[in-house]
This record gives C-alpha cells, sequence and structure tokens, in this order.
DNA sequence: GAGTTTGAAACT
DNA sequence: CAGTTTCAAACTC
C-alpha cells in the first residue's frame, strides 16, 4: 500500500516522559486503529476523518467497534451513527439521527483531501480486492489507470458483493494498518507485522518501512534490518547518529513539511495560521484527542472527566502548536 | 518502458 | 493453518 511521503503524523511522549508531542508518521486514518467501544465517547467522536465511520465489529460484538470507509458502511447496513462528510459536515441522510447538541458543537474540520490520491493500476482484480489500494482505503477509483475496473458508481452491486466478502474473510479487513502499540506504547506499529523474507525490511515492499515505521515483535520477517539500531536503516533514512547531534529529531528527516513551517517563520516574518496549522498539523491533534479519549475509556471515566480529559489535551496540542510556530 | 522481484492477499 | 497462487507495486536495467 502506498501513502504519502510527505504526510502523518503520530503521538509522542516528550523526551523527559513528559507531555506527548506532535510529531509527523502517519495520515489521521491511521490513527484510528483502536476500537473504541466507549459509546459516550464514540457518539462524541464527530472529528472521524472525513469519509470514515465507527461501525460495530462485525465478527463480535465484544470487539467495539472498528472504522469503515462511509462509503462502505453506509452499503453494509444501516448507519448506527452520523457519519462525517467530505467537506467535513455531518452527513445530512434523513434516517441518521444526529442529536441537536452534537451538531451545534461540532467544530469545524478543514478536509484533509489535499493528500492526492496515488492512481492504481490494477488489471486483474477489477479493483474490488485489497491487492487494490483504492479499494483497500475505501475509495473510488478515480484517475487511475486500472482495466476493467468495478470500483465504481456504476458498479454498486459487485462492489457491495467485494467488500462484504472482504469483511467475511477479515472483519479489520479496512482496519488501518497502522497503529498505536500495545498498552502504553505511544510509537505507531503494523497492526499485522510484516512477512518479509529477502527485502531486509529496508525497501518498500516491506508495510512497516514503507510507513516509516521499524518492525516490531508481531512482524514474522526474516533477517530484519528495520530496527532502531540498525545501521543500514539509518544510512537509508540518512539519520543521522543520536551521538552526532544534540536533539535528535529523526522523524524530522521523514517529514519535513511540518517541522519546515519554522523555517518558512523565519524567513517570512509576516505568518499566518495556515503557515503552521496544516491538515498534519490537524491531524496530529486529532490523534492527541482520540488517544484521550482511549485513555479515558480505558479508565472507565465518566463522560464529563472524559471530557475534561480530552479538553485539557486540547489545550496542550494548542499550547505546542504555538510553540512550534 | 520492459522485465524482475517482492510480499500481501486470495485461494486451496 | 500451512502451502500455493495471484496480484500489483517496487525495483532494476
Amino acid at each position: 500500500m502506498s501513502m504519502p511521503q510527505s504526510s502523518g503524523l503520530s503521538v509522542q511522549q516528550g523526551q523527559t516522559g513528559g507531555t506527548p508531542t506532535i510529531k509527523m508518521a502517519q495520515p489521521f486514518s491511521q490513527h484510528c486503529a483502536s476500537p473504541i467501544p466507549f459509546p459516550s465517547i464514540r457518539h462524541n467522536l464527530t472529528n472521524l476523518p472525513p469519509g470514515s465511520s465507527m461501525a460495530p465489529a462485525p465478527s463480535n460484538g465484544s470487539l467495539g467497534y472498528t472504522m469503515v470507509p462511509t462509503e462502505y458502511l453506509t452499503q453494509l447496513q444501516p448507519a448506527p451513527c452520523a457519519p462525517v462528510a467530505d467537506n467535513g459536515s455531518l452527513a445530512s441522510e434523513p434516517n441518521i439521527h444526529v442529536s441537536s447538541n452534537i451538531a451545534l458543537a461540532r467544530l469545524p474540520i478543514i478536509t484533509t483531501d489535499s493528500r492526492s490520491k496515488k492512481p492504481c493500476n490494477c488489471t486483474k482484480s477489477q479493483c474490488l480486492k485489497l491487492y487494490c489500494d483504492c479499494f483497500a482505503n475505501g475509495e473510488f477509483c478515480s484517475n487511475c489507470n486500472c482495466t476493467n475496473c468495478f470500483n465504481n458508481f456504476e458498479h454498486e452491486a459487485e462492489r457491495f458483493k467485494a467488500i462484504k466478502a472482504c469483511l467475511d474473510r477479515n472483519p479489520e479487513a479496512f482496519r488501518p494498518k497502522i497503529g498505536k502499540g500495545m498498552l502504553g506504547e505511544i510509537k505507531l506499529r503494523h497492526n499485522k507485522g510484516c512477512n518479509c523474507k529477502r527485502s531486509g525490511c529496508l525497501k518498500n515492499y516491506c508495510e512497516c518501512y514503507e510507513a516509516k515505521i521499524m518492525c516490531s515483535s508481531i512482524c514474522k520477517c526474516i533477517g530484519c534490518r528495520n530496527y532502531e539500531e540498525s545501521p543500514e536503516r539509518r544510512t537509508l533514512m540518512s539519520i543521522p547518529d543520536p551521538g552526532d547531534v544534540g536533539l535528535c529529531q529523526p522523524w524530522t528527516k521523514f517529514y519535513p513539511d511540518i517541522f519546515s513551517y519554522r523555517k518558512q517563520v523565519k524567513v517570512k516574518q509576516e505568518r499566518h495560521p495556515f503557515t503552521f496549522v496544516t491538515c498534519d498539523v490537524i491531524d496530529a491533534t486529532c490523534g492527541c484527542l482520540l488517544a484521550q479519549a482511549e485513555e479515558a475509556e480505558k479508565a472507565h471515566h465518566s463522560l464529563s472527566v472524559a471530557e475534561h480529559m480530552i479538553l485539557e489535551e486540547f489545550g496542550r496540542c494548542l499550547a505546542q502548536i504555538l510553540h512550534k510556530s
């Protein structure tokens, strides 16, 4: 699967282990990997990525919820919660009940559609299998180079069947592959792990490497060189040795745009919010807020406490954004 | 641009 | 669940 090289985020613990900091690592959609079974929070998750919805996990109700592209959700079942439209507003389908206070309380979302979708080149799958990146990402093919494409409005029935088949095989088929690690882990990791044998996990064949994350214990790769101290990885990724720099910020190498606004600011004294409140920054902020919601859920806090925690987190995010700017 | 390699997804 | 096949992307020349 392909991912924009210049986008993506993560939430990392501060160097002293204190306040989490916003770092780029993944598109926002990748942040929503963990099911969110806390209903009171879930119903307030109106800031899901545009075009996404939370749906009950298909296989096992106890699993909570899984994130499914809204197009798929609406085709598979009556939407249990309001999807987020591409323009960031709540969908207006009459069968979807949206509590007015939620609707009123919603903050406007800046769409992240600026990330261009990579066209696929499928020839045999009809773009109805997970081989197809468009299909796997819950998107219709558009401006692709595919042949005999069924991943479009004209082939709704076939798409429906294909989606259902995928979910039957794997209820989490459309779950983002990159997510947070185990409880307490903040770094992102591949949810399934890779199975590379020959690439040393240092080529884009490797999903971990492609996502610019290191392989983890769940990977079943052979001859892996995609780990923290790997010299080959450092060379490939042009990561300076921690001893060579005072404050090592390796991810700035991979995701320069979120850090580049500092340089822009130096060059241009007149600053505008859009020069540093980029889509990636917004994505990272949403990721922090979701993480906070999950923490509240795990701690079984009440809704009001959860809201308080999330608001506090939002404040910290704002402070960091201002500091970075 | 054609051919090869690779590993995920699909299939048996 | 393991082995095999299919597939499309990544890579090489």
